[in-house]
DNA sequence: CCCAAAAATGCAAACGTTTGCATAAAAAGA
DNA sequence: TCTTTTTATGCAAACGTTTGCATTTTTGGG
């Protein structure tokens, strides 16, 4: 039935006597346009069918008007619901988004960094692999002037565009906060440190410890993916022998429900025996009980800066020299039920004031 | 610096004295094109740096490797699961996916549809808006032979291609495993009817309740959006005078979980006093105490179909009449404390066996 | 009513590929 | 060596837009 049926904006010029160029114009709103022509084309366009071809127009006006977003993976908490709000406010302005996830997998990561360039995408919103320390294979984008902002997980290196959290400040939150309810010897399970959020958080928790003149163990310390899994194998060392720790800092949530389940397993109650705090502050976190301390870093604003930051590289003329601020999201420990004073414990001395 | 970089292949075949077509034919692996030739080509591509444009391809071949996929939001445990399959496995056979979301707003479901059809993709999955029921905004697609499958929340019509979940029988599964408990008076907080899968939810709850004779009230099913807010509405109701229900068939775990936490703070005891169950298993079902029963809708299977859905449609030419089966994943029901019969309830007369 | 300025339209080249068809080069058959 | 077949390569026209510049039409001032 429809085999040729595809209208273009020739066979409208042709329908109205009119140039091709006259009816780009017009359906693009040009002010040279005449109202009425305007009018008269775009009622055309409707009465034929017509539907733009992006790729023609992509092709020659070098402009996809399509962003691409990688994550590690969208079907978890954090990156979903970043994503969501970089598309919603995206689409506002008109962007397509392309969301792909790189699985944690560096290989792939390379290989949709020249997908999205293939694409040519109008800029690109990254957060990268945990174990990407090599990022060079984002340098297409800053080499041909397209906007390229790294969000959450994102490279050491200062002549980037980068939204993040604020992790040192929040390992620093999460390993006061367990100190001041009665902790002292505190475990922390951090993801890799090829990861620079890590290395952060770790700093936190370890002036933590200085602060509070708790030395530092690094046996105390775990560095692993934060899966289940390993979240499992952890809780086999650390419980398998005395004196277990009286305070656990998680760096996501995952591994900290892992923790609390194993506990209930092992009838080491939580928070009397062992406070645990998660990080992320993933919904499961509030719903579990005891529940579970958590550090909020508020996705939905940090989603906001980044669609922001994309909005505003592109807009701004190719030739001015990129700025590359850092905007840090800032972050807010949640106190819940996994982390609280046990009445019998006394308050803790507080040895010395926060210092901001 | 990097001003005029971008290479094409026409640098490529000056280089080498070599036409543009034999270029284009040897990056594409064309089997005319002989090995010695295919290796000098692509060095220098990749000596010069070349990147393909792929808006130029698709612009002449109309095909744009790319594949849209609509969903009403990313951000939830179902869909999220959904889209990350299919991506992973569209990936490995070289295709883009477009991910958009409709936010459940029906305006923004025929927006996408139109930007998505502008791109071109080369196919099309959806889910759609609680609230379509008139499907006309994707015919575009079908007219234009454009592989479309729809999932989930499909249209009723039988001319399309359809993945679904199995939602009659989760109905019937449900209902029936409540009354199976004992529980003689179940409310059914049901979704809106615009959408296909709860009706079929509600003549699955509706069938159970026939088979086991139980009269069926129409002041028991409540029909809206299934968020938090809704829920709690719906508990007010519910509990604002007795007798309460003894049974509670919610259509997803939002749902579910908030009546949950409603029952905790007015003292009605789950399951002794009244028993609950969720549906799609959404991770928080597991963790919440009591854990809640709910219906695994296998999303990682249906993600598997879809795209093998869409790749088969792909691959098979235009010509081609479409053939529109309807796929059918099946669901299980996941028995948790939500719904235990307790000890002194005595085991429910089965007074009729289970048929099919 | 004329002319300059402003507004509206048209021309044609470009954007970077793919691809049907023609042709050239190499291999094979006699 | 000369055809014939097979294998490689080249030519040139698309694909559907956008856009700088030229041209025409309209407007308005005098």
């Amino acid at each position: 039935m429809s085999k040729r049926t595809e209208k273009t904006i020739v066979d409208i010029a042709e329908e109205l006597n009119l140039s091709v160029s006259t009816v780009s114009r017009a359906l693009n709103d040009h002010p040279n346009i005449s109202t009425r022509t305007k009018e008269k084309v775009k009622k055309m366009a409707r009465k034929l069918g017509y539907r733009p071809n992006a790729m023609a127009a992509g092709l020659r006006s070098n402009r996809s008007r399509t962003i691409g977003l990688m994550v590690p993976r969208i079907s978890m908490f954090f990156p979903a619901t970043i994503s969501t709000v970089i598309q919603n406010k995206l689409q506002e302005h008109g962007y397509n988004l392309l969301i792909c996830q790189s699985n944690d997998s560096l290989e792939q990561e390379i290989a949709l960094a020249n997908t999205l360039y293939s694409a040519r995408v109008d800029a690109l919103a990254v957060s990268t692999t945990l174990y990407t320390t090599d990022f060079s294979h984002f340098d297409i984008f800053r080499d041909n002037n397209i906007p390229l902002v790294f969000f959450d997980r994102v490279p050491g290196t200062h002549d980037v565009k980068v939204v993040k959290g604020d992790d040192y400040r929040g390992g620093l939150a999460v390993t006061e906060h367990l100190i001041e309810k009665g902790c002292t010897d505190i475990v922390h399970i951090s993801g890799p440190l090829s990861c620079n959020l890590y290395v952060e958080r770790v700093a936190g928790y370890k002036k933590a410890l200085q602060r509070h003149k708790i030395p530092f163990k690094k046996s105390r310390v775990f560095y692993q993916e934060l899966t289940k899994e390993n979240a499992l194998q952890a809780c086999a060392r650390i419980f398998a022998q005395k004196p277990y720790p009286d305070g656990i800092f998680a760096a996501n949530d995952t591994t900290a429900i892992t923790i609390l389940e194993y506990c209930r397993k092992i009838n080491v109650r939580v928070p009397e025996d062992l406070k645990i705090v998660g990080y992320s502050n993933d919904p499961r976190a509030e719903i579990i009980r005891p529940s579970i301390t958590s550090v909020d870093q508020f996705p939905a604003l940090m989603g906001e800066k980044v669609a922001a930051a994309l909005l505003e590289l592109i807009q701004q003329p190719k030739s001015t020299p990129q700025q590359f601020s850092q905007e840090i999201i800032p972050i807010q420990l949640i106190e819940r039920e996994s982390s609280a004073a046990d009445a019998k414990s006394r308050t803790p001395a507080k040895k010395k004031q926060k210092q901001g």
